[in-house]
DNA sequence: GAGTGGTCTAGACCACGTT
DNA sequence: ACGTGGTCTAGACCACTCT
């Protein structure tokens, strides 16, 4: 007698995504439910329940208690970017990795991130512009707001080994935030800084981060020239 | 005698982001094992694992057997992007999805084209350039490559009422692909197309799709100025 | 070698949403 | 009401990796 194979939900998953892949089971149709699937595979119902919410996770397939597992319309719904440290992603092209802090005051934040900053009164905080380089070409031009009310320890923060971006990630918690890219022609500034010509496209990343109701810091990334930010499913 | 509160996973993963988040837990740490865990928290260790793995996958904490769990020194590693349909897109704010194909013909494709389709000879394949609009107003120029030796039946296609978008997600499967975000500056052509000026700073999406080996298509998406692709983490 | 996460099982009950 | 996915449990064994 032979020993009955185990099943992984791995298997059970590359299974279900071959079906779709080759249209046996059609966008917008249902599939079987978990209980029948674990028995054609002769497995628990638990480990079709990991392989398919995987699936579902993906935006592969549909699932609705009562209404069962459908193959989704739009099988293409989310892409993953992973968000290196600037370091990191320099060093990992092999280049040296290097930073300037170029301006340094504590200023008054313009009214629209007064509001998301959540300041009351007109309070002055963190301000810095920094040029990040790769083997000594710019890299990306950051400017940053540090809510030195929420993160008094800033103030006094000297960014001369640690670049702004990592003293924040090692010094400061956060626990949420949001991101939006977007496109530019270079300014007159931006392009002395990065060493292109005015009116390059330039790519643009705004993100801001807080920790709990506390908004923590607001940063512009101005990506160099020809930048490209890839990712695959 | 009161009965015993079932413990879930969520729950399980809310304390450990608290801990996290409030520092009791310090990025480098390590963190009690998955058993210490569900003894404390009264429940199976299956439930802990659950909840581990899932701030894990976020990349909030860093596993390995043996050496056990710790918090990850950059709690940020990705952001998700949901890439909807254009026409979903468009119509989810309120306004009125409509495109014009503008040109479409038998093409040979550039030379960097054709390696990535892994096409031998010099075979001309679909190519489409299609205007998307909101409410009339120029909202995405879109350059699109179509491996009609993969995809027969596109050569036949309208897309009259469904734009190539929807028919391909529609007719053809596929598995996987990538993404590249940049920015260009406008060209003449895409200033006329996007109503904008020559020079302004637009958004691209470079989209490759596959099934199996094939290559389907390949597709250039241009924004129109001022488009922001946002995503919250 | 041994400790830790990774996974499977069989059964049970719950929650949600369709009917 | 009832069917389907969602989750928990207790136990077991495996796989990786550190020492």
């Amino acid at each position: 007698m032979s020993r009955a194979e185990r099943i992984t939900w791995q298997a059970v998953q590359d299974q279900v995504r071959q079906r779709i892949s080759q249209r046996q089971w059609k966008p917008g149709q249902q599939i079987p439910h978990e209980a029948d699937l674990a028995r054609e595979f002769g497995c628990a119902r638990a480990t079709v329940n990991r392989a398919l919410r995987g699936l579902a996770d993906a935006g592969l397939l549909e699932r609705r208690r009562k209404a069962g597992t459908r193959v989704a319309l739009n099988p293409v719904r989310r892409a993953e970017f992973s968000i290196p440290l600037i370091r990191e992603e320099i060093e990992a092209k092999g280049q040296r990795f290097g930073f300037r802090v170029l301006r340094r005051e504590m200023r008054l934040p313009p009214p629209e991130l007064q509001a998301r900053l959540q300041i009351d009164g007109a309070q002055p905080i963190l301000y810095l512009q920094t040029l990040y380089t790769a083997d000594s070409q710019p890299y990306l031009f950051e400017t940053r707001w540090i809510n030195t009310l929420a993160v008094p320890s800033a103030a006094a923060a000297e960014f001369a080994t640690l670049s702004p971006n990592e003293w924040l990630v090692r010094e400061v918690a956060f626990d949420g935030g949001d991101f939006t890219f977007s496109a530019i022609a270079a300014t007159a500034q931006e392009a002395r800084m990065l060493g292109c010509k005015i009116g390059e496209g330039l790519l643009v990343l705004d993100r801001t981060t807080r920790h709990g109701a506390d908004m923590i810091t607001s940063v512009r990334l101005v990506f160099h020239r020809g930048y490209r930010m890839h990712t695959r499913i």
